[in-house]
DNA sequence: TCACCGATGTTCGATTTCAAGGAACTCGAG
DNA sequence: CTCGAGTTCCTTGAAATCGAACATCGGTGA
């Protein structure tokens, strides 16, 4: 069976029209050339050129044959060529994002990752921090843009992405009501947050339990389109990254409240295995990162809240 | 730099998942499947494949370069079937023609290849046939349909092909008036042949000396058209193959002479190089013999001429 | 016409390089 | 601790390459 080295030395010999020409060519001896040939075509188990033409030249055989030569040889040019490129990257991206960066910068990102990399394909996982890290040891996504939380022994680059800060919001007649109640009416409430094993609940949890509140009700939601739609409706306090409900404010179908103690922020990062193209996924990373900080610019942070002791909304 | 066999290590190692499925695959050990995808992964400079997983799995590069080497693999095989299937051609065949056939059988023959080879490329040339034999000779071409005449020292195959019946043919008028003469009237008429480097005009001054006409007059032009016309012009009398001038003969254009003795036929064979793919051109030579045989049986032979001393025209 | 020379490809033997097998080792999971 | 799977190491045989010698062909000059 024939090798890379014996379909050079047929395509120059053919090309150059001479076993001492192709030799010089491809920096090795006359007789190693006429082996590679006589190996290649023992292997075929035919005669591929007319030694016996000045020109040597391909039999009719030989030049059916030198044209399947050429395209291996350039084959494997071009698949060398992949890892020659640090600028390019044609195979498939699996990426997991938690819903608030889907929902924020992460159209505008994909939309600059494909300018970046015209020939990437992008298979995009929308779910919780917890499930994603499951799905990266498991092997089911490449890269990461996720709370921290990395399945133990797993060994991943980690590089921060972006932060978003966390906010209460009310429908306007929940928020007026609360403006007039106390610290009862606030701890009666019910809350709005994500799933019970994301961190945000969590976070929520310890919140309002520094704040006195042991035992708060709070619903939780898959999607932060329901958290934002059941406060809407009046069901509760809406747990949200402030970024995400701007034009529901500016709509006046939420208000912001105002809080002694700000909410902790949701910080993310950019999360890959090290054993995977490292600077590929760090380029994609950085590529996120301003993104995250264009979108953080151009929606700013709302008002800030003025402090009062409880909670005030906006 | 990788060869075959690391593209195949790779290949079997990504689509089973495991190195050891992969060996037993290739029937190879587990050291060989792991010392070649080492070397393939030094020779690219990174890493291919995830050995943490299971199960094993390819990076985000291996998995680019995984479409790479697939497509060369199945490169290699499809070369191979080159020499595999005798009943398929895929390259240029350059074939020579003496004029008579290309008037004749040949269209029929070239569709005819198309449907047997129909991946196959045909470079058609037309000329006498010690020019054709010469280019043979310097490998300007694979094949000949001609008269044989090889170039001394070449090594070529040959087999026999179709006879052509040569006659002679006059205008109505010239005919009449070679019916009322003797042949003294014969004898100075212009004949009409082909180059005088072409066996027909050699076959002619040799059979007209026969005849004891050793000066001849006889016109050499280079195409079969060309004598027809001269002959239906009434210049003379023209030499050619019965069977091109069966439709000139019907519409009454030219009429037919009839000879003491005929006219020495003309064989023509096909030949090839002995280097060149033999059983191909066997079969392009077996298929052309089939068509010039249908294309006889077709136009027959004109009326038999009764024989009378001197010539008579029929 | 013949002998000689130069160019070119083939063959042969020696040397070097490379690939594969088998044994031992390492690592991770149960 | 055991087992399955992959890696490392050493030995051996096969394969590739080199250099020298040989063979062939075409051109040139006497």
């Amino acid at each position: 069976m024939f090798d890379f080295k014996e379909l050079e030395a047929f395509v120059w010999v053919v090309r150059l029209g001479s076993f001492r020409k192709g030799a010089t060519k491809l920096h090795i001896t006359q007789p190693s050339i006429s082996d590679r040939i006589t190996r290649l075509e023992d292997s075929v188990g035919e005669s591929l050129l007319d030694r016996s033409a000045r020109p040597v030249q391909p039999t009719l055989r030989g030049r059916e044959f030198f044209t399947h030569a050429e395209r291996l040889l350039e084959g494997r040019d071009e698949a060398m060529r992949l890892f020659q490129d640090e600028e390019s990257f044609s195979g498939t991206l699996r990426l997991g994002v938690i819903e608030t960066i889907a929902s924020s910068w992460c159209p505008t990102f994909m939309r600059r990752l494909a300018e970046r990399y015209p020939q990437l394909t992008i298979e995009l996982m929308v779910d919780i921090s917890p499930f994603l890290h499951q799905r990266l040891a498991e092997n089911d996504l490449d890269m990461l843009f996720a709370m921290d939380g990395l399945v133990p022994g797993l060994c991943a680059i980690q590089t921060p992405l972006c932060t978003f800060e966390m906010g209460m919001f009310a429908a306007p007649e929940l928020a007026a009501a609360l403006r007039q109640g106390d610290m009862a009416t606030f701890a009666d409430t019910a809350f709005i947050s994500f799933s019970k094993q994301a961190r945000p609940y969590s976070e929520l949890v310890a919140y309002l339990t520094a704040l006195g509140i042991d035992t708060p009700r709070i619903h939780s939601t898959s999607t932060l389109m329901t958290i934002m739609r059941m406060s809407i409706e009046g069901l509760g306090i809406g747990v949200l990254p402030v970024a995400t409900v701007r034009d529901a404010v500016d709509a006046g179908s939420l208000e912001r409240l105002t809080l002694e103690e700000p909410l902790p922020p949701m910080i993310y990062d950019a999360i890959w295995r090290r054993s995977n193209y490292p600077s590929f996924c760090a380029s994609v990373a950085r590529l996120a990162k301003q993104c995250a900080a264009d979108y953080a610019q151009d929606h700013g942070k709302l008002s800030s809240p003025s402090t009062m002791k409880g909670y005030v909304d906006t």
